[in-house]
DNA sequence: GAATCAATTTAGAATAATTCTTGCTATTGG
DNA sequence: CCAATAGCAAGAATTATTCTAAATTGATTC
């Protein structure tokens, strides 16, 4: 978590971590936000707990830094609808389970060895960059 | 495409198709923009292309009668990350592959007899309404 | 340690898709 | 035809997110 001194540069003003990322604290901060809780914290929800430790910063500084973070794959972004944006320090790659009754965003893991192209009738020569799978329902307790 | 006539509705003020939705000009005209060009357009893409029969159709209406088609099970609503939600005539389950180069979105069909339960795990009694699946990439010509 | 300079942060304004409100029109059933 | 309900239009309102401009930070250089 701390920057890496180097002699020298070619970014001048900057002290990347291994993903190529300047840890600022409010990087940091947001970043540990997301850790504390896995419970898909929308960017307003993110804001309002970073603010325990960093009181001065700025909404808009949590959308940079979790844009910041997508960017460099140490966070997913995760979408419901048309709804806020939900953010994911789960980088396995996975799918999400929205609960209707409890609201609740599970993680649903791929069954060992599945691949996309067993499940699906992709189009010929496409090259799969991001896979994003979204389930709704209710858990029953039956 | 024509209202039913009943002789008595437990509904009144309304003559509902089969899927007990009134099939007002407007409705009718956005729906077969849809049919006419499955090319998963937006709100507004409709509302320009409507415009050619309903000169005089909102934008609003545009929205309302895509909500209540997707109400109806008739369309449904296709989102990409945030950008401006999408809609689709093709009822059977499938999932979209966005072309990051052409913008083109491929509807993708399941490969027959894939149960989600053989490729997610999915929580105890997970009761599925929706699933959504989307994928970005690009189709290499190779 | 001071100067430099790009990256970052901040506060607030701007944006844009969508929804809401209100008043009007159309249609239905009686 | 009448009353009731549904649907439509126009524009205002909402809201998550992005943009802007100015201030700050902090790594590197002197």
């Amino acid at each position: 978590m701390q920057a890496k001194p180097s002699s020298k540069s070619v970014n001048p003003g900057s002290a990347e971590d291994a993903s190529g990322l300047r840890m600022t604290r409010q990087r940091q901060g947001v970043y540990r936000v997301l850790l504390a809780e896995r419970d898909h914290p929308t960017a307003n929800d993110v804001f309002m707990r970073v603010k325990d430790k960093l009181p001065h910063i700025s909404l808009a500084t949590v959308y940079n830094c979790l844009e910041v973070l997508v960017e460099h794959r140490l966070v997913r972004q995760v979408n419901f609808e048309r709804e806020p944006s939900r953010y994911c320090p789960n980088l396995e790659e996975h799918g999400h389970f929205h609960d209707q009754h409890t609201g609740v965003i599970h993680d649903v893991k791929f069954k060992p060895g599945v691949q996309l192209g067993d499940v699906l009738d992709l189009p010929s020569g496409a090259v799969i960059e991001d896979v994003e799978i979204n389930l709704r329902g209710q858990l029953s307790l039956a």
